[in-house]
DNA sequence: AACTTGACGAGGG
DNA sequence: CCCCTCGCCAAGT
C-alpha cells in the first residue's frame, strides 16, 4: 500500500513532531502538549510517548510537568540529567528544581496561551 | 480480554 | 507551600 497513515499518525508522532519544534532554551508541558493534541489525550498519555521517545532524534529535555520540574527523576535516566541539559541551554531552576514557566513555556503558533498577566492599561 | 502501571494535572486538606 | 487522592488513556503482562 502506497498510501501511508500520515492522516493517521499514531499520537506518539504527533508528540514527537511538537516535541521537535521546541526551540532552544524553551520548553512546553505535558499537559500543554496534550491540550494540542485535542480531545482523547491526556498528559498521562504524553508522558508515556516521551517515555519512548528517542532522545537521540527528539528533545525530550523540553518537556517538563506543569510544575515547571523535570519529571523524568531518576528513571531512563541519570539524575538531574534533564535539568542539567536545559540549565546548559540557558534554563534558571532554583533550589527546589523548578523553573520559571511564565518565562521558558513556548507555545506553537495558533496555539498561544491567553495572558494570565492583567492588562497594564490599567 | 482484564488488571496494573506510568516522564501528568487539578483539587482538597 | 507540601501531601494525598482521583481522573485520564495507552501499553505491557
Amino acid at each position: 500500500m502506497e498510501n501511508e497513515p500520515v492522516n493517521d499518525q499514531k499520537y506518539r508522532q504527533r508528540v514527537y513532531a511538537i516535541v521537535s519544534e521546541i526551540p532552544v532554551g524553551r520548553v512546553m508541558t505535558y499537559g500543554q502538549i496534550a491540550e494540542m493534541l485535542g480531545e482523547g489525550y491526556t498528559p498521562r498519555t504524553v508522558g508515556f510517548v516521551m517515555h519512548a521517545a528517542d532522545t537521540k532524534e527528539v528533545p525530550w529535555q523540553r518537556v517538563i510537568n506543569s510544575q515547571g520540574a523535570c519529571s523524568t527523576g531518576r528513571i531512563t535516566v541519570p539524575i538531574n540529567l534533564q535539568q542539567k541539559m536545559l540549565e546548559d541551554e540557558g534554563v534558571k531552576f532554583n533550589e527546589k528544581g523548578r523553573c520559571d514557566l511564565n518565562a521558558y513555556r513556548w507555545s506553537p503558533e495558533g496555539f498561544e496561551q491567553e495572558d494570565e498577566q492583567p492588562s497594564l492599561f490599567g
